[in-house]
This record gives structure tokens, C-alpha cells and sequence, in this order.
RNA sequence: GCGAGCGUAGCUCAGCUGGCUAGAGCACCAGGUUGUGGUCCUGGGGGUCACGGGUUCGAAUCCCGUCGCUCGCCCCA
């Protein structure tokens, strides 16, 4: 087992959990679509820039869990750690804000270089929308609608808390880091050392201390809210009034402050107490100067990533796997006349399997073991005749259908098509 | 990067304080049953006991190191 082993933090998928993951990613598109989103696929990969210049030079993701290499041409690359900075380098490179707002919708793998646990992956899959260029609420409202609407399809809303705050715009922004520090800093002694750290790199995201030393701390600490000038907080009533409107519940949650450096305005995370210490299920937040910083124009953006591997974890159930119907030659002069029953009710669009060898009784086994609902057996009498037998094999029950009223039969017992 | 727990068959595990050719259940293959599965019976394939070193007459078992997995911290989806 020394090399011959997926690298850390990847896994192979299939079986039960490829079908968890297709569940989360197939819902999510369906009711994008539903909402008006596009689908859009980026490149797995982009130049380092794309990233660091984006997330935060100080942030965690830039600093230390970045896959970079460099490719032959001497360029620096990144396998993507997010999805959000490659599109909006999709929308400046390809000119698409020509006619705003777009709205994305996306799946695929992500990449960051981390020690894995439960619910975190090195690859992991995320799904994820993005709306670019409306600085409205109402996309605001849009957007974790549609995150709400995923949650409910797929049968965890209850068991997920929608947090919300808001970061103002920049200037709201600077205010209230600038009020922070200044209060930290006269308590720096009994701040814990971690958090000391953060003080010179990213401030904010010392209200997010589990330390307990901190949180004392904290309670005493100037308020985001208070920080808020009219127009941040007009646009964070907005917000809120919408979900009132759309009745989707929500807690509004003034620590909350995220990751990665782009974010203004409104933030939210949908939580669960079911995996651990990572327990945000979907997660994201508007990022107005995203879009200008990257050398496009001033245009607003909002969109959130949907850990896959998380939501996965959450379903209730997996989903089923597809049953086939089998075809059982019986004698070898029946083995011609069942690959053609065989390709002839796939053509029909039924799934169906045929075993390679073995006698009756053999393959008829192997279907049971294959997790076959139905199988269809004929012999030199069915083959005169034009029939074959069906054998319900939940039931044990069997009739004879003549070859022509086959496939109505099928679909009329509810066997797999694909 | 830091901390903790765990590595015996494809899977779940037993193997107690060291003692014959390393076991069970499930799974897999074959036969009993060359026109019918699920139950049953018989047989079979499969293991460098994670790897390396040490202690010992003797190590899956004890000690050290390495690697891997899992969980937590940091951070994040």
C-alpha cells in the first residue's frame, strides 16, 4: 500500500457517496436554472495572481494553502482554492459585462492544501452562484434565497441556521477596524496569542475566536453596527426586509466576519451543528470592489460556495442505486437471442445487464447480488413461442410476456430507464 | 504548522499479560443444482500482521523511529 494510494486529503468517489455528491450538485443546477443562472465552467487552474490578489494577501488561503507550481513556460499557477476570483476574471477577460447582471451558476473540484478532517478535503467540491453587476438588495436576497431553496430540496433546512451580518461599505468598513484595534490594543495583554497575531494581519476576524480569554474580551468590544453609515445600513434593512418578505428565517450574527478579504456588505452562512467544527454548509457574501480591484469595471458582485462534500454528509439518505433488469439466456442456442432482447430494450431506453457466462441458476444469482429488480429469462420454449419469462425478483413472482407487449409491461412495473 | 487516537484478508474485527504453518463473520470464486436468485452445505483464492530498526531462544503482541488514516486546533465550503 506504499505508493499505489490517492494523495492526501483526495479520495475516490463512488458507489453511495459519488451518489450523495450528485444529488447536492444536480439539485443545485436544477434550481439554478430555475432561478435564471447560467452554468459556467472555469479552468481548474490560474495564474497565482488571480488569487492572491484577490483573496487577501494575508489571508490563510493565500498564505499557506495555495497549490502553486510553476509550468514549463516558468509561469506561476494555482490550482483554484474558490471559485469566485476565476469568474470574475472570466467576466473582465471575456468582456461579458456588456449585459448586466450575470448570473452564474457553478460545480466542480477546489483545491487547497490543508491537514483534512471530517467535512475538509485538499479536493473537495464545491457548487456555487455568483451575481455580477447588480448593486441592488434584491440580488442579496435573490441569491440566499436560492441557498435557502437547496437546503429545503434537499431535505436539511431544518437542521441549518442562516447567519447574517453586514461589513458596510469600505469606508463603514475602515471605521470599525480602525474603532476595533483600538480597543484591542489597550486589552492586547490578555488577548490569547493567535489572536495578538491577528491584530497586525486581519483584525476583523478576531470576533470569530473560539479562545475564551478573547470572547471575554469581545463583549466589551465596539459593535459593527454602530459603525454602519446610512447608506450600509439602509442597504442591510433591505436585505433583512426581504427575507421577512420571502419568509426565510435568519439570525443576524454581528461577529460574523469571514475569511477572505473581498467581501463588503452583506455576509451570511448557513450552519449546522452536525459536523463538527465545520459547520458551514454555504457560505458567501457581496463583494462590490472585487470586480474594479481586478482590473474591470466598478460594477457590484454576489454569490455564495456550497461545500459538496458537506452537504453530502447531511443528506438524510443516499440515494438509491439504479436497479437493472437482467437478461438470462437459458441454453446455449438462447445466448444469441438474448443480446439482441438486450440491445433492443436499451435502445427502448431501459437499463439492463447481461451476464458474459454461467449457467441459469448462476446468473440468475449474480442478478440478485447486482441489486436486479427484474429478470428476463428465455429458453428453447420461449424462444419458439416469442415470450420470455418475468421474474419480479422482490417477489419471486413470475409471468410470461410475449416479446411485443415486453416493453409496455416493463415500464408499466416501473423498470430502471436512463 | 500544532495536538490526540488508531494501523491484522476487499469490509468489520478477534488474537488476553510474547509461544506451533495468523483466525472469524461478511464479501469474492467454484461445486452441490448444464431451465431460475435470496436459505443451506462443501471446497477455494486471497495477509510483507503499515514500514524500518531494537529487545528476546522466540514479536501481530513489548520499545523506538518513520509513513499512513481519522479526529480536533488554526482556517475554511
Amino acid at each position: 500500500m506504499s505508493r499505489l494510494r490517492p494523495v492526501r486529503g483526495t479520495h475516490d468517489l463512488f458507489g453511495e457517496t459519488l451518489r450523495r455528491h450528485r444529488l447536492v450538485a444536480e439539485t443545485g443546477r436544477r434550481l439554478a436554472v430555475r432561478y435564471a443562472f447560467e452554468e459556467i465552467e472555469t479552468p481548474i487552474f490560474e495564474f497565482t495572481e488571480v488569487f492572491s490578489r484577490t483573496l487577501g494577501e494575508t489571508s490563510d488561503v493565500v498564505t499557506k494553502e495555495m497549490y502553486t507550481f510553476e509550468d514549463r513556460g516558468g509561469d506561476s499557477i494555482t490550482l483554484r482554492p474558490e471559485n469566485t476570483a476565476s469568474i470574475v476574471r472570466a467576466v473582465i477577460s471575456g468582456g461579458l459585462f456588456q449585459d448586466l447582471p450575470v448570473k452564474f451558476f457553478y460545480c466542480g473540484p477546489m483545491f487547497r492544501y490543508e491537514r483534512p478532517q471530517k467535512g475538509r478535503l485538499r479536493q473537495f467540491h464545491q457548487i456555487g452562484i455568483e451575481i455580477i453587476g447588480a448593486p441592488e438588495p434584491e440580488a442579496d436576497v435573490e441569491t440566499i434565497a436560492l441557498g435557502r431553496h437547496l437546503l429545503e430540496e434537499l431535505g436539511v433546512a431544518d437542521r441549518v441556521e442562516l447567519q447574517i451580518n453586514s461589513l458596510g461599505n469600505v469606508a463603514s468598513r475602515a471605521a470599525y477596524r480602525e474603532a476595533l484595534v483600538a480597543y484591542l490594543r489597550r486589552h492586547e495583554d490578555r488577548l490569547s496569542p493567535d489572536s495578538r497575531l491577528r491584530l497586525e494581519r486581519n483584525p476583523l476576524r478576531i470576533l470569530d475566536s473560539k479562545d475564551p480569554g478573547d470572547r471575554e474580551l469581545l463583549a466589551e468590544a465596539p459593535l459593527f453596527s454602530d459603525y454602519l453609515d446610512r447608506e450600509s445600513r439602509h442597504f442591510f434593512a433591505r436585505v433583512c426586509a426581504g427575507l421577512d418578505l420571502l419568509d426565510i428565517p435568519y439570525r443576524v450574527e454581528p461577529k460574523l466576519v469571514r475569511g477572505l478579504d473581498y467581501y463588503t456588505h452583506t455576509t451570511f452562512e448557513f450552519v449546522t451543528q452536525e459536523l463538527g467544527a465545520q459547520g458551514a454548509v454555504i457560505a458567501g457574501g457581496r463583494y462590490d470592489g472585487l470586480v474594479k480591484q481586478m482590473g474591470g469595471p466598478d460594477i457590484a458582485g454576489i454569490g455564495w460556495a456550497g461545500g459538496v462534500e458537506r452537504l453530502a454528509m447531511l443528506l438524510p439518505a443516499a440515494p438509491a442505486a439504479v436497479r437493472p433488469t437482467a437478461v438470462i439466456p437459458v441454453g446455449d442456442e438462447a445466448e444469441r437471442e438474448a443480446w439482441l432482447l438486450a440491445m433492443e430494450l436499451r435502445r427502448q431506453g431501459f437499463v439492463v445487464d447481461i451476464a458474459y457466462h454461467g449457467r441459469p441458476s448462476q446468473r440468475m444469482k449474480r442478478a440478485d447480488r447486482r441489486n436486479c429488480r427484474f429478470a428476463l429469462s428465455l429458453g428453447e420454449i420461449e424462444l419458439a413461442r416469442r415470450v420470455v419469462r418475468l421474474r419480479d425478483l422482490d417477489t419471486g413472482e413470475e409471468r410470461v410476456v410475449s416479446r411485443d407487449a415486453l416493453a409496455a409491461m416493463l415500464r408499466e412495473l416501473g423498470a430502471a430507464e436512463a
